[in-house]
RNA sequence: GCCCCUGUGGCGGAAUUGGUAGACGCGGCAGACUCAAAAUCUGUUGUUCGCAAGGACGUGCUGGUUCGACUCCGGCCAGGGGCACCA
């Protein structure tokens, strides 16, 4: 070592290449190799096995921020992994870009949404890079681009055609903030998901995509997704929300016309106290034209939708219409028929029987309008005769009552035979429900794919021709005003009809943005197709086998892919059933919050820590408290800058902490502890390879016999971290990887100088092994090391190491020896020895006679290599 | 309200899936080097009793199954997430 001493000390100030590892200066050398040499750029190939690795794409806010770095490293270690692994690996990355913060800035800063979105973009594409991400850049897209959304409105001409797109006048969640059109997954708790602004109903028309059309197959793919997490299937099936159930048409008295009625409870018939109407149901509509109570009813109703007062009272009323419905079973037996505030035209048929002894809302309604509540299912057990239902209905299974020809059978028997009288009777029969509805893709923005569609006085609707495609956004737009600026413009939606030349209007709805990213997976196979995808690629390329991405679009964007698959396949587009085989959800990045004595959020590098765990202000020396870990947020201004991170530390550090100790599901916390301690380990393994360089085996013949024990040891501890390592990696866990890692760089530390040519090679093998095994996590570091072991082709095009399976299972093991199962002695046996002497070995240890007292064993259980327990 | 997940040292977490609880990292303590500090290296670090050898206790709480339970089962408690007038 030079005699140095003041260099090298402090992370900030690295300095001469024999000193210290330089990733100032080796990182960007080595991602410029890896760019001249083309590494990462993937070619589709029949005659290799493909692996196609995907994060999901990212907004392009301008900065990237810690979950992109998590998300990115994950999926990255899983690229280079596969890679070494001899698969054709597709990783590419590319911008989710319209959207309206762009439409936002442009208001508030006066820059273009175009010129704000690819500034933003080129500002993040430099951040991603400087990770050393293995992607492949020539794929690169961006949404916005009319090259993308070009093929994206050739698919919804292609869908329209295939019966797949509508359009439909409905009430809709309007954001009066953003002045937009929100999805109902897009409304939380009555609020738009972006602005927060609470949401109004209003009618409008606007497209939708028929998802419905699939909803039995989405469901039941799912239990095919194999390498899903379970809960995100799960939430999907409680999204999609299947019910059986069955229609029940009752005869209306003094009308010819019948009433049907959805119900999951057609046992409860017998039960049954009233009928009840959506507010939106048409008999409602048609009743209150005559009922002027009625009317102003159900415009109450209408008029609170879903706003604040809505929510919180989600108080149970009705409307009396007078008319009754005559029940199926009982001759002479009426209902009165409500319309009541809480049933919903778009689930079901819009109306149902009310059945208040076994349905809680029923029973508040029938309380509250004095309506009979008669018990029709009893608990086993209970007297049929006094069994009364106070304030609770009971909803759990039992005998049934009450019922005529039901009575006796279980719940579920009752339902079989009900459903069958109904259909021998013709007036009902056992339907299915889904709780899934169409998906409203129109949004009154600017920032966002237009939907290539003309409406013309004469001809109606008409498809803008193919051949006219891309509708492009006009780029002189208006952004100072609220409301929608392509319809606000000029003359961008004049324009002849297609079909009879005559003037007609473009739509003006955009996309919603979550169109764009249901298929950018598949464009990224063809990336520069002149068609949406090209048959040939898609084919190769998909599923997706390793989507990685945030829990928070379990639902939403991963539906709405497995929906577009489905109709892209349906439009001969691609042959693949799902679009992403396997799905890893990562964690959260979590960031201690601080406060000053006024209460206002600090940023973390404002904080000084103290060793007492104490903290305060950095400049003023002030109080400082420190709050729970939350989720980083710039409200609450504990985020860490991954640009300063890597400026400090390097793109390997920030990787390599990313991925030790907590596990990729779980949330973790970034704490700048712990990133110090990644740092100090990429300096280690400078110093354990460059330090005391193995020799080169030179081609030497190295044979069984040169191996001393301590070479045979290291061998062993190489070969175990190898198998280890791999498991770790196939089966996402990192971090348990990573403390393999650190193990094994410990047992090579001190495995000492050894001698001999066999522990030189050795040695050698050991590091070798090391170097490719950091490879996927931190790539600039291992190529730098694999070029001090003297190699000369990238480490980035080099193979995965290969686990002896004779060197993984030591030759000597431990055993735990217990009397009455608790642990007295520890004994070493060689592998796999015989029951017999493991028993004699435990007997005759003196802790084991110690704990016997002299008793003899009753029963001695032996579990080889593991455990040997004596029974007194 | 319904559904799901998670609870292990000071902290993040590990435990071959029923077989030596606490690997690995962070932090702490002690020591070496240094005029001193930083960096680096060595040792130590669940609690507790004991000079020691050694023992007792210990995976949210509680009961059970088992030769043996962090792991399986029942009942609680706490934290987190999803859905929520869905008939």
């Amino acid at each position: 070592m030079s005699g140095r001493t003041s260099e090298a000390t402090s992370p900030r100030a690295p300095t001469g290449p024999d000193a210290r590892y330089n990733f100032r200066e080796a990182e960007p050398r080595w991602q410029a190799a890896w760019a001249e040499r083309r590494c990462f750029a993937a070619e589709a190939d029949p005659a290799r096995p493909k692996y196609y690795v995907l994060e999901m794409f990212p907004y392009p806010s301008g900065r990237i921020h810690m979950g992109h770095v998590r998300n990115y490293t994950l999926g990255d270690v899983v690229a280079r992994y596969r890679r070494a692994r001899g698969f054709n690996v597709l990783h590419p990355m590319g911008w989710d870009a319209f959207g309206l913060p762009a439409e936002n800035a442009a208001r508030d800063q006066g820059i273009h949404p175009a010129a704000w979105t690819y500034a933003n973009i080129a500002a993040m594409r430099a951040e991603l890079k400087r990770m050393g991400l293995s992607l492949d850049w020539d794929r690169e897209i961006a949404t916005c681009h009319p090259e993308y959304y070009r093929h994206q409105q050739k698919l919804f001409l292609d869908l329209f055609e295939a019966g797949l797109v509508y359009r439909k006048e409905a009430w809709v969640n309007w954001d009066p903030v953003d002045s937009t059109v929100l999805a109902n997954e897009q409304v939380i708790e009555g609020r738009g998901w972006r602005s927060g602004a609470v949401v109004e109903k209003r009618l409008l028309s606007q497209w939708f995509f028929k998802i419905t059309a699939y909803t039995e197959e989405l469901l039941a793919a799912l239990k095919d997704l194999e390498r899903w997490p379970e809960r995100v299937r799960l939430m999907q099936e409680n999204w999609i929300g299947r019910s059986e159930g069955a229609t029940i048409s009752f005869a209306l008295a003094g009308r010819g016309d019948r009433l049907e009625v959805f119900t999951t409870r057609p046992d409860t018939i017998f039960g049954a106290s009233f009928c009840a109407l959506s507010p939106a149901h048409p008999l409602a509509l048609e009743l209150a034209r005559d009922n002027a109570g009625l009317g102003a009813f159900i415009a109450e109703c209408h008029a609170l939708g879903t706003t604040e007062a809505a929510l919180e009272t989600a108080e149970k009323r009705g409307f009396d219409t007078g008319l009754k419905a005559e029940h199926p079973f009982r001759p002479g037996v009426s209902l009165p028929v409500y319309v009541a505030n809480f049933i919903l035209m778009e689930y079901g048929t819009g109306a149902i029987f009310g059945c208040p002894a076994h349905d809680q809302r029923d029973l508040d309604f029938a309380r509250k309008y004095a309506l009979p509540v008669l018990p029709v299912v009893a608990p086993p057990g209970a007297d049929p005769s006094n069994f009364a239902v106070a304030d609770t209905a009971f909803l759990e299974d039992g005998v049934l009552i009450n019922s005529e020809f039901l009575d006796g059978l279980d719940v579920a028997g009752a339902k079989r035979a009900i459903i069958d009288r109904l259909e021998r009777d013709g007036i009902g029969r056992g339907i299915v429900v889904y709780r899934l509805r169409d998906w409203g893709i129109s949004r009154q923005r600017y920032w966002g794919c237009p939907i290539p569609m003309i409406h013309c006085d004469a001809c109606g609707i008409v498809p803008v021709p193919a051949r006219d495609l891309p509708v492009r956004l006009p780029e002189d737009a208006a952004f100072d005003k609220p409301g929608n600026p392509l319809d606000r413009h000029p003359d961008w939606k004049h324009v002849s009809c297609p079909g009879c030349g005559r003037p007609a209007r473009r739509e003006t709805d955009t996309c919603d943005t979550f169109v764009d990213s249901s298929w950018y997976f598949a464009r990224f196979c063809s990336p520069r197709a002149d068609e949406p995808v090209t048959r040939a690629d898609v084919d190769y390329w998909l599923p997706v086998d390793q989507y990685v991405g945030g829990i928070e679009h379990a639902i939403l964007h991963l539906l709405y892919s497995r929906f577009f698959t489905r109709a892209m396949r349906a439009c001969g587009h691609l042959s693949a059933e799902e679009p992403f085989s396997g799905l890893f959800t990562q964690g959260m990045v979590c960031h201690e919050t601080y406060k000053d004595t006024g209460g206002k959020w600090l940023y973390p590098e404002d904080v000084l820590k103290r060793p007492d765990g104490s903290a305060v202000h950095a400049a003023t020396g002030g109080k400082v408290t420190v709050g729970r870990l939350e989720s980083m947020s710039k409200s609450k201004k504990n985020v860490v800058d991954p640009g300063a991170i890597i400026d400090k530390y390097g793109a390997d550090t920030a990787r390599w902490f990313m991925l030790s100790d907590s596990p990729p599901e779980r949330d973790m916390e970034w704490a700048s502890a712990g990133v110090e301690g990644a740092y100090r380990f990429t300096q280690r393994l400078w110093k354990l390879v460059t330090g005391a360089p193995a020799p080169e085996s030179g081609g030497a013949a190295v044979t069984a016999g040169d191996f001393g024990a301590d070479a045979l040891a290291l061998r062993r501890a190489t070969h175990k971290t190898i198998a280890g390592v791999t498991e770790d990696i196939e089966k996402f866990h990192f971090n348990r990887a990573v403390a393999r890692l650190y193990e094994f760089a410990n047992t090579l530390a001190d495995s000492g100088a050894g001698s001999g040519l066999g522990f030189a090679w050795a040695r050698r093998e050991a590091l070798e092994s090391l170097t490719r095994l950091i490879a996927p996590m931190m790539p600039h570091l291992a190529e730098e090391l694999w070029e001090q072991l003297g190699h000369r082709e990238l480490l980035a095009l080099a193979p995965w190491p290969e686990a002896d399976p004779a060197l993984v299972d030591d030759l000597i093991v431990t055993l735990a020896v217990q009397v009455n199962g608790k642990l007295r002695a520890t004994i070493a046996l060689p592998r796999d020895a015989d029951r017999r002497v493991a028993e004699e070995a435990a007997l005759a240890d003196e802790h084991v006679r110690r704990a016997m007292a002299g008793k003899a064993a009753r029963k001695v259980i032996v579990v080889p290599n593991r455990v040997v327990n004596v029974v007194v």
